[in-house]
RNA sequence: GGGCGGUUAGCUCAGCGGUAGAGCGUCUCGUUUACACCGAGAGGGUCGGGGGUUCGAUCCCCUCACCGCCCACCA
C-alpha cells in the first residue's frame, strides 16, 4: 500500500542514481532514430545553482525527457565554463582574504595553479546540483571550456580567423577596467547614471589673440552685444583628462568661433600650445560650443584626433593614476584625486568659469563596478561585422528561429550595428592567445609554439629566432561561442558531430543573446560550413522574487532552489518553473505557488492510492477502445485530448500550456470527476463494469504518468515503480517508456455529452443547495419534469451517481413539481428539488427574479444582434446559428422559471 | 536619443475578432471509507485613457499616459 504522501527526499537520490546507472541519459542507438540535441548553457565551473539555472535547466530537461520518450536519440550535453574574469576575481579575493600574497607577486604560473586548485575544490558542485534538479544530462560527454579538446578548438579557430583576416591586432581605444587592469568588450560595460558636474574652463588664447563673444541677443536671435575675450570656454565632466588635451574643437559653421579656427590656446597647468580645430563633432548647441579634445581618453576625441592628425597623449597608468606624461605634481595621483586638485587649482587661478550640476551616464565594468577608462592599447579584435552577416541571414530566413519570436528583433538590432569584438584580456585564467612576437615585433599566429617557430624561421631565414608568446588570454565568450561544435569533438570529424550538429533547441536567458547566442551563430555558421548551431532558440524569462525584484544576495531575497527542493520536493519546483515559464520577461516566484504544485503531486499520489485500494491494476491486453461504460468511454476521450494538447505544447515548446493541460486533466478531470464517477461502480455489484472500470482507471493513470514524467520525473517514476508489482508486467523504467500515441477515434462524442450532462446536473444541484441553504446532511428528492427520451435514459443510467454526488434521496420523473420545490433548468427538462422545509420563500422568489433578469438581459442582447441585418448578412453562419440557439435556450429557461415564480406567488 | 516589452478579478498571469478565464488569496459550508498538501459552493473585472477599422474589438490600426528592460561617444 502506498503511503499517504510522497516522500521526495528519500526517493529523488535513489531514482536519479537508477536512471544514470541504467544508461537512460545516453542518446539511444536505435537505428533510424532522429537526433534531438541540446547543449547546456555552461554554468561557471566554480558557481552554484541559483533559481535562474533551475528554470533554464528544468526546461531543458523537460524537452530532453519528452523527446527521449518520443523515441528520438536525445542528447543533453552538459559542461561548465571557466568564466575568465569571474573566476580569477574570486580566487584573487580569496588570496587577499587569506592574507596571501597577491597574484602579481605570486606570478602567473603559481596563480593559475591556485585557480586550478580552486576549480578542483569547488568545480563539480554545480554539476551535482544539476543532478539534484533531476537533469538527465549525458554525463559521459561532460565538457569544460578549458579542457584539452576545447582548448585545441579555440586555438584552431583563432588561427583560422587570423589567416582569413577576420581577426587582427590593432591599437585603438578600448574599454579599460582599471581594477582588473584588462581590456573588456563593449558588452561588459554597463552605463550607470550618476551625479556629476560640468566644469567650465577658460583656456587662454595664445599670442594675445582676442575675439568678440556675443552675450546679448535680440528677438530674432541676433547678437546685439559682445564682450571681448582672450580665452575660450570648454566644459568637461572629467577635468583630469585636460592634461592630455591636444586641441579644442569648434563647429565649422559656428559663427562665434569662426575667427579662432587655426589659432592656438595655451593649455592651463601644462602650458602646452594646442590648436583650435573645426570639426563637425563639436555641437554648437551644447555647452559653450567649444569642446576640449583628448584623443587618448575619449572615443569621440580619438576620432577627432585622427581626422586632424593630433597627437594622443596618454596621461593614465593602467590602474588609473596619472602617469609620467602629467606634470610632476600630479603624477601617481588617483584619477579622482587629480580631478579635485585640478578643479581647485582652476578656481585659484581664475580659469574656472562655472560649475554645473548634472546627472550623466558613466561607464562601469560589469564585474568590477569601477569606472571604465577609454585607454589606448594594442588588442586583438574579431571582425564581427563580417561574421555577423550570415548570422543575420540565418535568422532572417528562418534557419534558426527564436521563441518568443520578438527576440529576433533584439538579435537583429545588435548584429546590424555590431562593432569589432575585442577578444584579448590581460588576465591569466583562460585560453592563452596563440600568437608569438618576433624580435622586430612581427607576429606569428599558429596553433603550437613549434609551428610558430617554424614560421618564424621561414620568415627571418634565421635558425633560432627568439619568440615571445602573447601574454594575454581570450575573452571567456570566445570559447563559449564554439560550444555547440567544440563539445561534439570539433575539429575532429567525430560521429557525434555528424549526428548531433546542428543542435535542436538552445534554451537560454535573454541577457546573453548578445554575449553568447549571437556569437555562437557567427562562429557556428562560419566553421560548420554554413550550418547553424541550433534550429531554435528558446528564450526563458528571468526569475524574480514575488514582488518582482531581481534576486540578489545583498537584498536577501534569494530563493535557493536546493533549499526549495529539500522543503517541497524537486517535482514541485520543476512544475512551478514550467508552469510559470510562459511569462514574457519576468517570473515572479513565490513559495506559496510551489506549495500549490507540491499539493498537486500529492493529489496524483492519492489518486494512485485510491486506484490501488480499489484494485485498479493494469490488465494485459486491455483495449481501451472496447470499453462500454459511458464514464470509461468519456475518460478515454479526455485522455486522448490531453495527450494531444501536451504533445503539441511540448513540441512548440509552450511549457506553461503543457503544465496547465496536465494540471487541469489530472486534478479537475481525473480526480474531481472520474474517480468520483467510478466509485459507485467500483463499490457496486456489476462485476463486468467493475473490471472494465478498474482496467480503464489503471490505463489512464499509466498515461498520466507518462505525460507528466518530463515535468515531474520523480513522483511519476516512483509511482510507475510502485505499480509495477501489480497487474501486467512493466518493461522497464518510465524514463524510457514510449510517449503515448492514441487514436482520435477514442474520443466519443455521445459519452462526452452524456457525462457533460451529468456533471452539469450535479453542479446545478450543488449550487442550488448552497443557495437555498439546504443542510449538507439533508437528502431531498429530485423530480424531473418534461424529460425527453434521452434525458430519461441518462437519468436511469446514472441515477446512483446522481444520488450520491448531489446527495439526493431519489430522482424520479414527474408530471409536475411538488409544492414548494425549487426549480432549475435541466436542458429541455426542468429539475425540481423538494426542499420546502428549508427554504425562505422571499429568498427563493428573489433568486428566481434575479435569474430571470439575467436571462432577460441575454435575450435582449441576442435579439438585438439577430435583428441587425448587417450581422445576419456578414457574420459567419455558425456564429449566427449559435446566437439563435442561445436565444432559444434563454427563452425556454425563462419560461420555466417564470412558471415556477407564478406558482410560488400563487402559494405565497 | 533609438529600440523592445507590459498595462485583464485583491495578487500572479492566460486569452489575442464572436456572450471575460485559471491558480493563489478572500468568504460560506463540510470529519461522504484516495487525499484537510482535501471536498462543495460563492463573491469579485466598464480587459490603462481616447480615437479608428469591423455586423461585432480585451483581441487589429493610430494616439496618449504610466511601468519595466535593452542599446547609445562621459563637452
Amino acid at each position: 500500500m502506498l503511503e499517504k504522501t510522497f516522500d521526495p527526499k528519500s526517493v529523488e537520490p535513489r531514482l536519479y542514481a537508477a536512471w544514470e546507472a541504467s544508461g537512460a541519459f545516453k542518446p539511444s542507438q536505435a537505428p533510424g532514430a532522429e537526433a534531438f540535441t541540446i547543449v547546456i548553457p555552461p554554468p561557471n565551473v566554480t558557481g552554484s545553482l541559483h533559481i535562474g539555472h533551475a528554470l533554464n535547466n528544468t526546461l531543458q530537461d523537460v524537452l530532453t525527457r519528452f523527446h527521449r520518450m518520443r523515441g528520438k536519440s536525445a542528447l543533453w550535453l552538459p559542461g561548465t565554463d571557466h568564466a575568465g574574469i569571474a573566476t580569477q576575481m574570486v580566487v584573487e579575493r580569496q588570496l587577499a582574504a587569506a592574507g596571501n600574497i597577491g597574484r602579481r607577486e605570486m606570478g602567473r604560473e603559481a596563480f593559475v595553479e591556485k585557480v586550478w586548485e580552486w576549480k578542483a575544490e569547488s568545480g563539480g558542485a554545480i554539476t551535482h546540483q544539476l543532478r539534484r534538479l533531476g537533469a538527465s544530462c549525458d554525463w559521459s560527454r561532460e565538457r569544460f571550456t578549458l579542457d584539452e579538446g576545447l582548448s585545441a578548438a579555440v586555438r584552431k579557430v583563432f588561427v583560422q580567423l587570423y589567416k582569413q583576416n577576420l581577426l587582427y591586432r590593432d591599437k585603438r581605444l578600448v574599454n579599460w577596467d582599471p581594477q582588473f587592469q584588462t581590456a573588456i568588450s563593449d558588452l561588459e560595460v554597463e552605463q550607470r547614471e550618476v551625479d556629476g558636474h560640468y566644469w567650465h574652463f577658460a583656456y587662454p588664447l595664445a599670442d594675445g589673440v582676442t575675439f568678440q563673444y556675443p552675450v546679448v541677443f535680440d528677438d530674432e536671435g541676433k547678437a546685439t552685444e559682445f564682450e571681448t575675450r582672450d580665452f575660450i570656454v570648454v566644459a568637461t565632466t572629467r577635468p583630469e583628462t585636460m592634461l592630455g588635451d591636444t586641441a579644442v574643437a569648434v563647429h565649422p559653421a559656428d559663427e562665434r568661433y569662426r575667427d579662432l579656427v587655426g589659432k592656438d590656446v595655451i593649455l592651463p597647468i601644462v602650458g602646452r600650445r594646442i590648436p583650435i580645430v573645426a570639426d563637425d563633432y563639436a555641437d554648437p548647441t551644447k555647452g559653450s560650443g567649444a569642446v576640449k579634445i583628448t584623443p587618448a581618453h575619449d572615443f569621440n576625441d580619438f576620432g577627432v584626433g585622427k581626422r586632424h592628425g593630433l597627437p594622443a597623449i596618454n596621461v593614465l597608468t593602467p590602474d588609473a593614476r596619472l602617469n609620467e606624461n602629467a606634470p610632476a605634481e600630479y603624477q601617481n595621483l588617483d584619477r579622482f584625486v587629480a580631478r579635485k586638485a585640478i578643479v581647485a587649482r582652476a578656481e585659484d587661478e581664475g580659469w574656472l568659469r562655472e560649475i554645473e550640476k548634472t546627472r550623466h551616464m558613466v561607464p562601469h565594468g560589469d564585474r568590477s563596478g569601477v569606472v571604465i577608462e577609454p585607454y589606448l592599447t594594442d588588442q586583438w579584435y574579431v571582425d564581427a561585422k563580417t561574421l555577423a552577416q550570415p548570422a543575420l541571414k540565418a535568422v532572417e530566413e528562418g534557419a534558426t528561429v527564436f521563441e518568443p519570436k520578438h527576440w529576433e528583433k533584439t538579435y537583429f538590432e545588435w548584429l546590424r550595428n555590431i562593432e569589432p569584438w575585442c577578444v584579448s584580456r590581460q588576465l591569466w585564467w583562460g585560453h592563452r592567445i596563440p600568437a608569438w612576437f618576433g624580435p622586430d615585433g612581427h607576429i606569428f599566429v599558429e596553433e603550437t609554439e613549434e609551428e610558430a617557430l617554424a614560421a618564424a624561421i621561414l620568415h627571418y631565414g634565421d635558425e633560432a629566432p627568439v619568440l615571445k608568446r602573447d601574454e594575454d588570454v581570450l575573452d571567456t565568450w570566445f570559447s563559449s561561442a564554439l560550444w555547440p561544435f567544440s563539445t561534439l569533438g570539433w575539429p575532429e570529424k567525430t560521429d557525434d558531430l555528424a549526428r548531433f550538429y546542428p543542435t535542436s533547441t538552445l534554451v537560454t536567458g535573454f541577457d546573453i543573446i548578445f554575449f553568447w547566442v549571437a556569437r555562437m551563430m557567427m562562429m557556428g555558421i562560419h566553421f560548420m560550413d554554413g550550418q547553424v548551431p541550433f534550429r531554435q532558440v528558446f528564450i526563458n524569462a528571468l526569475v524574480r522574487d514575488e514582488k518582482g525584484a531581481k534576486m540578489s544576495k545583498s537584498k536577501g531575497n534569494v530563493m535557493d532552489p536546493l533549499v526549495l527542493i529539500d522543503e517541497l520536493g524537486c517535482d514541485a519546483v520543476r512544475f512551478t518553473l514550467t508552469a510559470m515559464s510562459g511569462q514574457a520577461r519576468d517570473i515572479k516566484l513565490s513559495k506559496q505557488r510551489i506549495e500549490g504544485y507540491r499539493n498537486f503531486g500529492t493529489k496524483l499520489w492519492n489518486a494512485s492510492r485510491f486506484a490501488q485500494m480499489n484494485e485498479c491494476v493494469r490488465v494485459e491486453g486491455f483495449d481501451p477502445g472496447s470499453v462500454k461504460q459511458p464514464i470509461n468511454k468519456w475518460i478515454r476521450g479526455e485522455t486522448v485530448k490531453t495527450v494531444a494538447e501536451v504533445t503539441r505544447a511540448l513540441e512548440a515548446p509552450a511549457f506553461s500550456d503543457a503544465a496547465d493541460a496536465l494540471y487541469r486533466f489530472i486534478w479537475n478531470v481525473f480526480c474531481d470527476w472520474y474517480v468520483e464517477l467510478a466509485k459507485p461502480i467500483l463499490n457496486g455489484d456489476d462485476a463486468e463494469a467493475k473490471a472494465e472500470t478498474r482496467a480503464t482507471a489503471a490505463w489512464a493513470l499509466d498515461v498520466i504518468l507518462k505525460l507528466l514524467h518530463p515535468v515531474m520525473p520523480f513522483i511519476t517514476e516512483e509511482l510507475w515503480d510502485k505499480t509495477a508489482e501489480f497487474g501486467a508486467p512493466r518493461e522497464g523504467m518510465l524514463i524510457v517508456e514510449p510517449w503515448p500515441d492514441l487514436p482520435a477515434s477514442w474520443i466519443d462524442a455521445d459519452a462526452e455529452a452524456e457525462i457533460g450532462w451529468l456533471v452539469d446536473t450535479v453542479g446545478e444541484i450543488r449550487s442550488l443547495r448552497k443557495e437555498v441553504n439546504v443542510p449538507p446532511a439533508a437528502k431531498p428528492p429530485l423530480s424531473v419534469i418534461g424529460a425527453g427520451a434521452e434525458t430519461k435514459a441518462r437519468l436511469a443510467r446514472h441515477r446512483d451517481l446522481l444520488l450520491s454526488l448531489a446527495r439526493l434521496d431519489s430522482a424520479r420523473e414527474a408530471e409536475a413539481a411538488p409544492a414548494g420545490a425549487v426549480p432549475f433548468v435541466m436542458g429541455e427538462a426542468t429539475g425540481a428539488l423538494a426542499v420546502a422545509e428549508f427554504i425562505d420563500l422571499a429568498a427563493e422568489k428573489a433568486r428566481l427574479i434575479k435569474e430571470i433578469a439575467a436571462l432577460d438581459s441575454e435575450i435582449e442582447k441576442t435579439t438585438k444582434k439577430l435583428n441587425n441585418p448587417d450581422f445576419l448578412a456578414r457574420a459567419k453562419e455558425e456564429v449566427v446559428e449559435e446566437n439563435r440557439e442561445r436565444l432559444a435556450d434563454a427563452e425556454a429557461a425563462k419560461t420555466k422559471l417564470e412558471a415556477a415564480l407564478a406558482r410560488l406567488e400563487a402559494v405565497g
